[in-house]
DNA sequence: GCGCATTGATGGCTGC
DNA sequence: GCAGCCATCAATGCGC
């Protein structure tokens, strides 16, 4: 259904399509300022190159920090599962 | 080379990590930064298909309305070539 | 799991063994395959320059080419889910 | 320069843009071919795991005996290079 | 040697 | 909840 709540309603209801193009123009404004951020990174990339850094090994010191932070975050979530089970509530 | 220009320098250079560290701390400022798009893009989907909308089609309107842009951009880089191809200077 | 049912099985089953032989060697002649019709590709491309041709234009062209029928495609699937979404069945 | 050896010629000349559909039509059907191989690869890719095969782990596997087989052949190159150096000729 | 284009790998999202 | 699909991202190879 492409747009919804019409089943008795007019067809040339402004509001559903209005909303249709409000979502739409969300999501692209967002993509849009994602592709920013993204290319941004590039940049800094690209200049750390420019400085004699090895991309290569910085993004895997990338990953790996947020690996561990990832992995940090899972134990946190694990010892507060342990904490409610014995008394209760965090 | 993880960081550069040290071959005959001192190691304890504090500059040299400071920069390192600089970049790790931009790059993932940006990352983070781009999470939290991506996070309210699936927001507005949600929120969408919340309202009735159906996500798939949403997504392929999106999809061809990128993919519209793209190919504009395609043609003016083409046409771009072609000019530089003809007469002398971009 | 590398090879499969052969959990209580004998280790020296031929017939496994045999099945992944198989299908690596499948993988690899088709991969030749591949590589055969890329390296025609490049050939025609050298003898298009060869001839005068100005293969960054001409890669644009089939670029573009192809983006145009994918983009054909794309839409004939929108449609399919618009005649899914109104109609009842496809 | 997109096709040649027209500087004082017939701008409607059939050869050069027919030489040059020629060209287009030859690329995009090697291009088809080897898409062609390229679903056959995966065909195979999702039948072995249908058989209960780790398609990462096969993967690995297809690219280690590529990667041995390049190896091979430069090592075999090189052992060409010294047996030349050495006598002359292979 | 650099940049670009293609290809392969990984992770996330959707639908069952 | 998991499997399949898709989009993104890294890596390799090619051409200039």
């Amino acid at each position: 259904m492409t747009y919804p709540s019409n089943s008795g309603g007019e067809m040339d209801d402004p509001v559903a399509g209005d909303q249709l193009k409000s979502i739409v123009e969300r999501i692209e404004r967002l993509e849009e300022e994602k592709k920013t951020i993204a290319d941004d990174i590039k940049e800094v990339y690209a200049e750390a190159k420019g400085n004699g850094y090895d991309t290569k090994i910085l993004r895997k010191v990338i990953a790996i920090r947020k690996r561990d932070a990832n992995e940090r975050a899972e134990e946190e979530a694990i010892l507060d599962l342990y904490l409610q089970a014995v008394g209760d509530r965090a």
